[in-house]
DNA sequence: GCCCAGGAGATGT
DNA sequence: ACATCTCATGGG
């Protein structure tokens, strides 16, 4: 059935952009699935075509269909760098992941390359996640929190996710203990951040991530090594910690931050534009 | 062998 | 508050 009309690049988003590394590709269609079930979507035409079960509101919102990115490029219109790596991505868009799939992924993504973090989260969801048959491939679902907080340390570093294992496990539990992941999508986002940093393996930089890509907290700011690098190079920024900087980022480029930020990581790592690299 | 990757935590100042 | 070290793992 038809999703929507509104500017979406399927393979941008879902795999190249690396705010979620768990759909895969397979001739011209994107796949995932979900705790309902399988989602598969493709381009046609103008339109966004999906097969599956899944709630339709649910599945714009999680593709962020009902931003206007027309405003938002309006918004950044008289800043050079913000402008540019806008009009080089058209039909990226910013993520509503579930939280829970956002904050296993990024403690996964800690000191660790793009390529990296996939093949783990893949690992993680072949092992312990639902596995769905659909015709010539197979999908799996993400793991739940029950089934990461039961696992032993020694069967996840099987799967070589490191000395993560211990974070992942010790999260889990925490989630299952009754942190209020669910909820920090209602709260400022200084508090909801400051929860989100009491995790094991969530620092300033996942707690973003998680915010940005998870609670709908659009003025998050993730600075990792890229950022820490554009923000200096494109934006003559000149803090010493990554902290500062993201505070200063968040205080310049106001509540659609994160958003922007995307765009901006996505030129920097990808080399569409060009940062000094130190 | 070294350096790097969507860093975090522990320790010392 | 800031600097430094270590923590697995794989690719360049």
């Amino acid at each position: 059935m038809l999703i929507g009309t509104e500017p979406l690049d399927l393979r941008l988003t879902l795999i190249d952009s690396a705010q979620c590394f768990r759909w895969t590709e397979a001739g011209g269609r994107f796949g995932a699935a979900f705790a309902s079930g399988p989602v598969w979507l493709w381009s046609a035409g103008a339109g966004i075509e999906a097969e599956g079960n899944f709630d339709p509101v649910a599945l714009r919102r999680y593709l962020d269909l009902d931003r206007d990115y027309a405003a938002i490029a309006a918004e950044y219109a008289h800043i050079p760098a913000a402008r540019r790596a806008i009009e080089l991505f058209p039909g990226l868009r910013v993520l509503n992941q579930p939280p829970w799939e956002a904050l296993i992924c990024f403690i996964l993504s800690a000191n660790n390359n793009v390529s990296r973090i996939r093949a783990l989260t893949d690992a993680l969801c072949r092992y312990f996640g639902r596995r769905w048959d659909c015709g010539a491939a197979t999908l799996y679902g993400f793991p739940t929190p029950e089934r990461l907080a039961n696992a032993s340390e020694d069967e996840l570093r099987a799967l070589k996710v490191g000395y993560r294992a211990p974070y992942l496990i010790e999260t889990a539990r925490l989630i299952l203990d009754g942190f209020p992941l669910d909820g920090l999508c209602r709260l400022h986002y200084g508090e909801a951040h400051r929860l989100l940093t009491s995790l094991p393996g969530v620092g300033d930089k996942v707690a973003d991530c998680v915010l940005l890509f998870g609670c709908g907290h659009a003025s998050a700011f993730p600075v990792d090594v890229w950022v820490d690098r554009l923000m200096r190079d494109w934006f003559g920024v000149t803090c010493k910690s990554r902290a500062a900087l993201a505070r200063e980022a968040r205080v310049r480029l106001g509540d659609h931050a994160g958003l922007m930020q995307q765009f901006l990581f996505h030129a920097a790592r990808t080399g569409a534009m060009e940062t000094t690299r130190k």
